[in-house]
DNA sequence: TTTAGTTATTGTTTATTTTACACTAACTTA
DNA sequence: TAAGTTAGTGTAAAATAAACAATAACTAAA
């Protein structure tokens, strides 16, 4: 059934670049979530998970449809990153991508490869594959948004499962930001912003001092971004 | 000549918001650029600048053009917003929107009206008209991204001439931030950045002391731009 | 030419925030 | 029960931010 129109259209697609973090590994560090294309053009290359635009659905249910289909992932909280338009991005013709973003944690999302793709895989930066179209520019992109980001604003707890320790806090910001912070002056300023919640249980199975389980307090925190409440590590 | 594709393609659009700013005015306040629409759907109506994307066009370039033939200004260093894409926005039907934003100096640009538009003016956001499509909600979001980044970049000297004093930068931040800032304390932070260049000559034709005035390095924000500089108001 | 009026320019003291830094507690395994 | 490993905690010094007011320089009116 073909659509015509008066002015020629450009196609339009969303992609997703997923940061993933395994709060386990001793060498932690931010993976990225990829499928390999089983169709051309860039057939059996990676790229991000991503397609095109329904007519009957807005830009995130897009990215959230093909998110699922493609890789099993769903209920992550997309944020609208850039849209790409250059001229020759898809060999296929004139296409304008819009891209999300989202940070899950490794351990709580389990993998499924759809439909669409042979397979889905993460990546971590070290390893990273050969992509296809512009995908190495979206996700510099992304990553430098996401730096930006987690600093003023605290996003950082959802790379981590619902219960964490201040340890694995501190390496999880210490891994995006690559640098290191003070044990004791993390704390402090974690505890300020009494953005977290003690459960009163501890951490279990480890060859040494129990650390505590805290969770994120989500409500407390939209409270007091309303009134300007400032985040900041 | 009709344009057929194998599936159904949203158009394709862009808009502008471009920020305005008059130094010289005693009760500063920050403008909005509208053009008058002249065809339908809207015909009479106030809107944003902007139009569709050519096939042979970037979105940048696309999101120039427009804002050239309509409003006369050109020049200006846009910065991409948001994409707008929920199914009811354009009663055309599906149409995508790229927005883009500036900032200008009101005194050094001049309006034009161009063909697409019976007329463009600016509008403070206390006489704001009624608006086509979904643009109150785009403005809302390029009012929001500005305050968020003019504390952290230096972005508000492009509402400022070349040459200015630095109580108009003060009341520039006051008014975009709507606060009151100490004169001392901001002349001290300005100062620590070493950004100013001071170009030996003085206001003319007040009545009162003439200030100095002065020009903002671009270069040198560049050069420190690269090595991590933080820049805060 | 003097005076009144208006805006520009400048520094210090106090409060707050950030940084630097090291030992004891608690748990597991050998 | 001893050895090994990570968790948890406070204080002093330094840096930064905030509060605050008098003098300088110019124009216009008397």
């Amino acid at each position: 059934m073909p659509y015509t129109y008066t002015h020629p259209r450009p196609a339009l697609t969303v992609d997703c670049v997923i940061f993933g973090y395994d709060h386990r590994l001793d060498e932690a560090d931010l993976k990225i979530l990829f499928i390999e294309r089983d169709i051309e053009p860039f057939r059996g290359k990676w790229a991000l998970p991503g397609g095109f635009v329904r007519m009957e659905e807005t830009l995130e249910a897009a990215a959230k449809r093909e998110l699922r289909e493609e890789t099993g992932l769903s209920n992550v909280y997309l944020e609208q990153l850039y849209t790409f338009g250059t001229l020759d991005r898809d060999p296929r013709g004139r296409v304008i991508s819009v891209s999300y973003f989202a940070l899950v944690n490794l351990v709580s999302e389990e993998l499924q490869a759809g439909t669409d793709a042979l397979s889905a895989q993460w990546f971590s930066f070290k390893e990273m594959p050969a992509l296809a179209f512009d995908h190495k520019n979206i996700i510099e992109i992304a990553l430098e948004r996401l730096r930006g980001k987690v600093r003023y604003q605290p996003i950082g707890f959802e790379l981590l499962p619902d219960q964490f320790t201040l340890t694995e806090l501190q390496t999880l910001y210490e891994t995006v930001l690559e640098t290191s912070l003070d044990k004791r002056n993390f704390r402090k300023k974690i505890e300020s912003y009494e953005l977290l919640r003690d459960t009163g249980e501890t951490q279990r199975g480890k060859a040494h001092r129990a650390a505590r389980l805290y969770t994120f307090d989500h409500k407390r925190y939209k409270q007091l971004e309303k009134y300007g409440f400032l985040f900041e590590i």
